[in-house]
DNA sequence: CCTGCGATCTTCT
DNA sequence: GAAGATCGCAGGA
Protein backbone atom coordinates (compact mmCIF):
# COMPACT_ATOMS: atom_id res chain seq x y z
CA UNK A 1 0.00 0.00 0.00
CA UNK A 2 1.39 3.36 -0.92
CA UNK A 3 -0.02 6.76 0.91
CA UNK A 4 1.28 9.95 -1.62
CA UNK A 5 1.44 13.05 0.62
CA UNK A 6 2.61 16.21 0.07
CA UNK A 7 6.01 15.20 1.79
CA UNK A 8 6.30 12.29 -0.48
CA UNK A 9 5.06 8.26 -0.45
CA UNK A 10 4.77 6.44 2.59
CA UNK A 11 4.59 2.71 1.92
CA UNK A 12 3.10 0.35 4.15
CA UNK A 13 3.94 -3.66 4.10
CA UNK A 14 0.30 -5.04 5.72
CA UNK A 15 0.80 -7.86 8.20
CA UNK A 16 -2.75 -7.78 9.98
CA UNK A 17 -5.92 -7.37 8.61
CA UNK A 18 -9.81 -8.34 9.47
CA UNK A 19 -12.46 -9.13 7.07
CA UNK A 20 -16.53 -7.75 7.17
CA UNK A 21 -19.18 -9.02 5.31
CA UNK A 22 -22.04 -6.56 4.84
CA UNK A 23 -25.14 -7.90 5.43
CA UNK A 24 -24.11 -11.13 6.45
CA UNK A 25 -21.86 -10.11 9.65
CA UNK A 26 -23.46 -8.85 13.14
CA UNK A 27 -19.87 -7.51 13.59
CA UNK A 28 -19.74 -5.23 10.16
CA UNK A 29 -20.86 -1.42 10.28
CA UNK A 30 -23.02 -2.45 7.17
CA UNK A 31 -24.78 -5.32 9.17
CA UNK A 32 -28.10 -3.17 9.04
CA UNK A 33 -27.81 -1.43 6.32
CA UNK A 34 -26.75 1.33 4.21
CA UNK A 35 -26.10 4.80 5.89
CA UNK A 36 -24.63 7.84 5.09
CA UNK A 37 -21.55 6.89 7.14
CA UNK A 38 -21.36 3.45 5.60
CA UNK A 39 -22.50 4.34 1.97
CA UNK A 40 -18.87 3.92 0.57
CA UNK A 41 -18.72 0.24 1.68
CA UNK A 42 -21.93 -0.64 -0.89
CA UNK A 43 -19.91 0.99 -3.93
CA UNK A 44 -17.06 -0.48 -6.10
CA UNK A 45 -14.52 -2.66 -4.50
CA UNK A 46 -11.01 -1.35 -4.18
CA UNK A 47 -12.23 2.09 -2.50
CA UNK A 48 -10.92 3.19 0.71
CA UNK A 49 -13.61 3.12 3.56
CA UNK A 50 -12.37 5.50 6.39
CA UNK A 51 -14.45 6.18 9.85
CA UNK A 52 -14.15 7.80 12.90
CA UNK A 53 -14.65 6.20 15.46
CA UNK A 54 -14.01 6.85 19.83
CA UNK A 55 -14.08 10.56 19.36
CA UNK A 56 -10.83 10.69 18.23
CA UNK A 57 -9.52 7.93 15.15
CA UNK A 58 -9.84 7.09 12.08
CA UNK A 59 -10.13 3.65 10.99
CA UNK A 60 -9.20 2.51 7.45
CA UNK A 61 -10.82 -0.14 5.16
CA UNK A 62 -10.56 -1.57 1.61
CA UNK A 63 -13.90 -2.33 -0.16
CA UNK A 64 -13.75 -5.73 -1.69
CA UNK A 65 -16.94 -7.18 -2.61
CA UNK A 66 -19.24 -6.49 -5.87
CA UNK A 67 -21.33 -3.18 -5.99
CA UNK A 68 -23.98 -3.48 -3.15
CA UNK A 69 -22.35 -6.58 -1.44
CA UNK A 70 -20.54 -4.37 1.39
CA UNK A 71 -18.13 -6.38 2.07
CA UNK A 72 -14.32 -4.86 3.30
CA UNK A 73 -11.43 -5.60 4.84
CA UNK A 74 -10.05 -3.24 7.67
CA UNK A 75 -6.50 -2.90 7.82
CA UNK A 76 -5.26 -3.21 11.81
CA UNK A 77 -1.78 -3.28 11.31
CA UNK A 78 1.66 -3.35 8.88
CA UNK A 79 5.07 -1.88 8.46
CA UNK A 80 6.66 1.22 7.11
CA UNK A 81 8.96 0.29 4.59
CA UNK A 82 9.38 3.42 2.88
CA UNK A 83 8.97 7.04 4.20
CA UNK A 84 9.18 6.19 8.13
CA UNK A 85 10.13 9.59 8.63
CA UNK A 86 6.89 11.18 7.76
CA UNK A 87 5.12 8.93 9.91
CA UNK A 88 6.87 9.72 13.19
CA UNK A 89 5.78 12.94 13.82
CA UNK A 90 2.54 11.95 13.53
CA UNK A 91 3.11 8.99 15.75
CA UNK A 92 5.28 10.95 18.64
CA UNK A 93 4.26 7.79 20.96
CA UNK A 94 5.49 4.92 19.39
CA UNK A 95 8.08 3.56 21.54
CA UNK A 96 9.79 2.21 18.43
CA UNK A 97 9.36 2.06 14.11
CA UNK A 98 7.12 -1.45 14.96
CA UNK A 99 4.46 0.70 16.70
CA UNK A 100 3.73 3.23 13.94
CA UNK A 101 1.09 1.56 12.33
CA UNK A 102 0.20 -1.44 15.48
CA UNK A 103 -3.30 -1.34 14.83
CA UNK A 104 -6.15 0.31 13.24
CA UNK A 105 -6.16 3.45 14.16
CA UNK A 106 -2.54 3.54 14.37
CA UNK A 107 -2.09 2.86 10.93
CA UNK A 108 -4.49 5.38 9.78
CA UNK A 109 -2.77 7.99 12.00
CA UNK A 110 0.91 6.76 10.31
CA UNK A 111 -0.18 7.27 7.25
CA UNK A 112 -2.09 10.78 7.70
CA UNK A 113 -5.41 9.21 6.18
CA UNK A 114 -8.83 11.09 7.84
CA UNK A 115 -12.50 10.93 6.68
CA UNK A 116 -11.52 13.34 3.44
CA UNK A 117 -10.25 10.52 1.91
CA UNK A 118 -13.47 8.51 2.32
CA UNK A 119 -14.15 6.61 -1.44
CA UNK A 120 -10.81 7.16 -2.52
CA UNK A 121 -9.97 4.90 -5.26
CA UNK A 122 -6.77 2.20 -4.50
CA UNK A 123 -6.86 1.13 -7.67
CA UNK A 124 -6.54 4.47 -9.68
CA UNK A 125 -2.65 4.42 -10.42
CA UNK A 126 0.01 6.94 -9.62
CA UNK A 127 -2.55 10.17 -9.09
CA UNK A 128 -4.18 9.08 -6.32
CA UNK A 129 -3.08 9.84 -2.85
CA UNK A 130 -3.58 5.95 -2.00
CA UNK A 131 -2.59 3.13 -3.99
CA UNK A 132 -3.05 -0.58 -3.13
CA UNK A 133 0.28 -1.75 -4.49
CA UNK A 134 0.84 -5.71 -5.86
CA UNK A 135 3.64 -6.71 -3.45
CA UNK A 136 5.24 -10.49 -3.28
CA UNK A 137 2.20 -12.26 -2.19
CA UNK A 138 2.64 -14.15 1.35
CA UNK A 139 1.78 -17.96 0.79
CA UNK A 140 -1.80 -18.77 2.74
CA UNK A 141 0.28 -21.35 4.80
CA UNK A 142 1.91 -18.78 6.29
CA UNK A 143 -0.70 -16.56 7.49
CA UNK A 144 -2.78 -17.77 10.70
CA UNK A 145 -6.11 -16.65 11.37
CA UNK A 146 -8.58 -16.03 14.28
CA UNK A 147 -11.15 -14.35 16.31
CA UNK A 148 -11.93 -10.38 15.11
CA UNK A 149 -10.15 -7.57 17.57
CA UNK A 150 -13.23 -6.40 19.54
CA UNK A 151 -15.89 -7.93 17.92
CA UNK A 152 -18.57 -9.39 20.60
CA UNK A 153 -21.61 -11.28 19.72
CA UNK A 154 -22.32 -13.91 17.02
CA UNK A 155 -20.33 -11.49 14.70
CA UNK A 156 -17.61 -13.03 17.48
CA UNK A 157 -17.35 -16.93 15.94
CA UNK A 158 -15.90 -15.91 12.36
CA UNK A 159 -12.33 -16.18 12.55
CA UNK A 160 -12.06 -13.43 10.11
CA UNK A 161 -8.76 -11.80 11.57
CA UNK A 162 -5.43 -12.66 9.66
CA UNK A 163 -2.29 -12.16 10.75
CA UNK A 164 1.61 -13.19 9.73
CA UNK A 165 3.27 -15.04 12.89
CA UNK A 166 6.08 -13.89 14.55
CA UNK A 167 5.63 -10.57 12.58
CA UNK A 168 6.53 -7.65 15.78
CA UNK A 169 4.32 -5.26 13.93
CA UNK A 170 1.31 -7.05 14.32
CA UNK A 171 -0.80 -5.63 16.96
CA UNK A 172 -1.83 -7.89 20.05
CA UNK A 173 -5.61 -9.62 20.47
CA UNK A 174 -7.69 -7.94 22.71
CA UNK A 175 -11.29 -9.48 23.46
CA UNK A 176 -14.33 -7.31 23.42
CA UNK A 177 -14.48 -5.10 26.32
CA UNK A 178 -17.72 -3.69 26.97
CA UNK A 179 -17.65 0.02 28.32
CA UNK A 180 -18.22 0.67 31.82
CA UNK A 181 -21.52 2.61 32.04
CA UNK A 182 -21.71 5.96 33.20
C1' DC B 1 4.67 -7.21 32.69
C1' DC B 2 -0.38 -6.38 33.43
C1' DT B 3 -4.96 -4.18 34.51
C1' DG B 4 -8.14 -0.27 34.68
C1' DC B 5 -9.95 3.90 32.98
C1' DG B 6 -10.56 8.44 30.63
C1' DA B 7 -10.75 10.93 26.32
C1' DT B 8 -14.28 12.67 23.02
C1' DC B 9 -17.89 12.61 19.30
C1' DT B 10 -20.41 10.31 15.53
C1' DT B 11 -23.89 7.29 14.69
C1' DC B 12 -27.96 4.84 15.06
C1' DT B 13 -31.85 3.47 18.28
C1' DG C 1 -29.27 8.10 25.12
C1' DA C 2 -25.69 4.69 24.75
C1' DA C 3 -22.25 2.18 22.55
C1' DG C 4 -18.48 1.97 19.65
C1' DA C 5 -13.89 -2.64 14.35
C1' DT C 6 -9.26 2.25 20.03
C1' DC C 7 -5.35 4.16 22.28
C1' DG C 8 -2.27 5.91 25.82
C1' DC C 9 -1.40 6.81 30.52
C1' DA C 10 -1.21 5.73 35.42
C1' DG C 11 -0.56 2.61 38.86
C1' DG C 12 0.61 -1.87 40.84
C1' DA C 13 2.99 -6.50 40.72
Amino acid sequence: MVRRTPDGPIELRLTEVEAYDGANDPGSHAYRGRTARNSVMFGQPGHVYVYFTYGMWHCMNLVCGEEGRASAVLLRAGEITEGAELTRERRLSARNDKELAKGPARLATALGVDRSLNGTDACAGPDSPLTVLHGTPTPADQVLNGPRTGVSGPGGVHPWRFWIPNDPTVSPYRPHTPRRRT
